[in-house]
DNA sequence: GCCAACGTTGGC
DNA sequence: GCCAACGTTGGC
């Protein structure tokens, strides 16, 4: 079974350019909970992600990427040089963790947040929930393939 | 730059 | 376990 997620990067920090330039990434830094256990238990190999740019005009989702590799501890967390270093987290007991992704397809029309709003079949979705700030979400399959109609492409073009 | 929402921390 | 203080997110 193939779960549907969206998650959350700044346009000005890592766009979707990058992560078709870098081939694949490791989403590090990522230091809430509820994110880390999404990403620890229930991110499997194969899942879409919906990639979305946060903090710009208009904020967008940009492209679509895939996970290709599940879950595992956060190496940054224990590193003293990082600016994600957590005390708290060692290598032998990680408190945080990451997946890797990799790009799948670029939207051919980005996807405004507003034009999500103004869409009623996208009522549900948590990205317009007053005072959602999760930076990994996930997104229920219909929503997905709305999103992907929104911005012309097709579950067949992935 | 503002501010609402919400998560985390830490004193008690 | 409560809750005030504080920090962060992220749209506007």
């Amino acid at each position: 079974m193939v779960n549907c997620w969206l998650m959350k990067s700044e346009l000005d920090v890592y766009p979707y350019a990058q992560l078709v330039a870098d081939g694949s990434t490791h989403w590090d830094g990522v230091r809430n909970y509820q994110a880390r256990n999404m990403m620890r238990d229930a991110m499997k190999v194969g899942d879409f992600i919906l990639f979305y740019h946060s903090n710009c005009k208009p904020p967008h989702v940009a492209g679509v990427a895939r996970v290709c590799k599940e879950g595992y501890p956060d190496h940054t967390s224990w590193d003293a040089s990082s600016k994600y270093h957590d005390p708290k987290s060692t290598a032998d007991s990680p408190r945080w963790f990451m997946v890797d992704i990799e790009p799948v397809l670029e939207l051919p029309e980005p996807v405004s947040l507003q034009s999500v709003r103004d869409n009623p079949a996208c009522e549900n979705m948590l990205l317009i929930r007053r005072g959602q700030r999760l930076s990994i979400q996930p997104v229920d399959e219909g929503d997905f393939d709305t999103i992907l109609t929104m911005g012309g492409a097709s579950r067949d073009a992935l």
